[in-house]
DNA sequence: TTATGAATCCATCAAATGATTGAATCGCAG
DNA sequence: CTGCGATTCAATCATTTGATGGATTCATAA
């Protein structure tokens, strides 16, 4: 059985796709009270009937967005640790940083919203969530800073909340970061970069040589 | 001659200072669009006609709530500077850190909505901005990292940003990081001290003694 | 006490917004 | 071509929400 979510994204030209591709983008840059309905439909070119036809209410769309941020982010974390695999402490850091820089910058999204839901409250009883406490301590055993994923200390979680948090809070606050720096987009990227490592890795490769 | 807003600030008990203190808190909770004037009417106690015979409109008020914090946060970066001045770098950031994260603690609203307005838009075209641009350039040479506000290195720049956001991000996530790490309130705020110094005093330290 | 202006509330409006209905259109199997 | 289900749109509804007008209350000075 397939999922109405697992559908739209096997074919990326279907209007259910498009619709959910456009309202990641419109959720993630005015959260949800800011984002109308009438705005998604105008960014896709088609009429409101058309995408309650599809996803039924603002909410449904809504916690599709988040099932589908999850699903991405999740994957690209899977990814990620296969390719850190078994590498030195450090190595691993440098690579996980870059890569997971370069995804998430190449997909705003994720970071807009997961930041949205941190900070955010919302007024209606929500029940999708992003799986950020999973993720956050998977992070930490991939990093070897924790054996069992089900009893990572509370240290360990918080230093990998700053690395995931500094990530986050640079790639979704680029538009006001980057004018601020005064460097374009380019160097801002490799700027980013290169400060997580400076700031982060000393944090974690003096804790385990003690 | 004493703007509106200075005479809010005179007597904290006036209807309109006890107005701009509930819009604070619920703007910062649920950003601009998710904050309706009736919920803030109805957290005061008050009608909304009340609301809008002092404040104007939404959007007013709004801005006036961006110019009171601004105010609130360049008053204590001020206060902060005075009680690390002339101090050795390391006890300047661990001073600096304690009190900004004990202050922030102190008035989430302040995080919340400067994080809104990093990462979110709003539908409407606004004029009133945060100064955190000028408040970072501030700290950096607070800190001795420059000597002149108007020219500070990106990469300096950088490590100011990376240690801000981290407050911000910390103080304004509390209700989702605290469960997640499994800890109580007075637990999770020494936590985040101790990570924030443990990650970013080396960053700043490192580089000055090459 | 009364007159005056400030402050507050009740009733209501106009626009925005989420949602629905029913008619038109499209694609395609028979 | 015909028929039918899937899709799309124009028109419309019901609620929410920002805002206003006017009556009422309140404080205070004359």
């Amino acid at each position: 059985m397939t999922t109405p979510l697992e559908k739209a994204r096997k074919d990326p030209e279907s209007m259910k796709a498009r619709i959910l591709t456009v309202a990641r983008r419109i959720f993630g840059e005015y959260g949800f009270h800011g984002t109308t309905t009438r705005m998604i439909a105008q960014q896709v070119g088609i009429d409101i009937s058309t995408l309650h036809y599809h996803w039924g209410g603002k909410k449904d769309l809504y916690e599709a967005v988040v099932v589908d941020i999850n699903k991405d982010l999740g994957q690209q974390l899977i990814e990620t640790e296969k390719a850190i695999h078994g590498l030195p402490l450090t190595e691993r850091l440098e690579i996980g940083i870059d890569r997971m820089t370069d995804y998430l910058f190449a997909n705003p999204d994720i970071s807009n919203m997961i930041l949205f839901r941190y900070f955010g409250k919302t007024r209606y009883e929500g029940n999708a969530d992003f799986s950020v406490p999973e993720f956050t301590a998977d992070i930490a055993r991939s990093m070897g800073l924790a054996r069992d994923k089900r009893n990572v200390p509370p240290e360990t979680m918080m230093k990998v909340l700053a690395v995931m948090n500094s990530i986050h809070a640079f790639i979704a606050g680029e538009n006001f970061f980057c004018p601020m720096v005064k460097v374009d987009r380019k160097r801002y990227i490799a700027l980013v970069k290169e400060t997580l490592k400076f700031v982060h890795i000393p944090a974690f490769t003096l804790n385990e040589t003690r």
